[in-house]
DNA sequence: ATGGCTAAGATGCTTAGA
């Protein structure tokens, strides 16, 4: 089993990208986020004729996310359905039952900056997902939440951690919320032992791929029983690489025998 | 090394991202 999460910045900005990744890299299972995508304007059609079925929670303009599976596709729901500042629910959770795997899509709040009322929303939107997180685990099925958490978990994880002191993804509070959602049951895939936790994003701005200045800040984190399974977990940076692309790679784990 | 990119839509600008 192939799971892979990407923040694809639009789905329908990024669609061709998306199709030729999935039929490059053939993933059973792609979690996306920022799909910007209003509710029934998903492109399923396209993804449908790469072999992939889609659970998507849709949102104009911002959020939104999907499950796409050549795996089968049961039980899907949405949560995390807080306000936010301004009194709307956003689009940042979907789950689903693919094969032997339960998954769930997840886009945390920026955050925008410290004692910022969205910041406010980010920790309890992960106070939330930690409830939601043991809520999955107790169904008793392999489980796996891959998505942009907007949370570098260690200072090695972005590029310059003095340049981040006081900044949103690597303080103290957010590191400490995603410990008690990671502290529900389950683990870093991309941290466990013998892995290469990589980057994940790089601005658009002012070169800082080509100049290898990114963060770590999308996970892919499964229930304990995986933890023997996890063969493999690398980031895709072909897909940055490629004309307009997203600011995110894609990041894969490789699950033998399921 | 904080936006000198990108995307959506209420479009020729604003808001948001991290």
């Amino acid at each position: 089993m192939l799971i892979a999460t990407w923040n694809v910045n639009s789905i329908q900005a990024r669609l061709p990208l998306v199709i030729e990744w999935l039929d490059r890299r053939g993933p059973d299972v792609l979690l996306v986020q920022e799909t910007k995508c209003p509710p029934g304007a998903f492109p399923r059609a396209e993804v449908g004729a790469a072999g992939y079925q889609v659970a998507d929670h849709g949102e104009g303009r911002w959020n939104g996310v999907a499950v796409l599976s050549r795996v089968g596709l049961d039980q899907v729901a949405t949560g995390l359905e807080l306000a936010a500042p301004d009194g709307r629910v956003e689009a940042r959770y979907v789950a689903a039952d693919c094969g032997p795997l339960r998954v769930a899509s997840v886009y945390v709040p920026n955050g925008r900056e410290l004692g910022h009322p969205y910041f406010t929303y980010k920790l309890a939107f992960l106070e939330e997902l930690r409830e939601r997180v043991a809520m999955e685990l107790a169904g008793g099925r392999a489980f796996v939440i891959g998505g942009d958490f907007n949370i570098a978990p260690k200072d090695s994880d972005v590029f310059d951690p003095a340049a981040f002191v006081g900044q949103t993804h690597v303080s103290q509070e957010e590191r400490e919320a995603l410990t008690a959602v990671i502290g529900a049951g389950v683990v870093d895939l991309a941290d466990l032992p013998g892995q290469t936790p990589s980057y994940t994003y790089w601005d658009y701005r002012q070169g800082f791929f080509r100049r290898g200045l990114g963060m770590r800040i999308d996970l892919l984190l499964g229930s304990r029983d995986l933890v023997g399974a996890t063969t493999l977990v690398e980031v895709d940076r072909s897909a940055r690489e490629a004309s307009r692309p997203s600011d995110h790679a894609p990041l894969m784990a490789s699950l033998a025998g399921l």
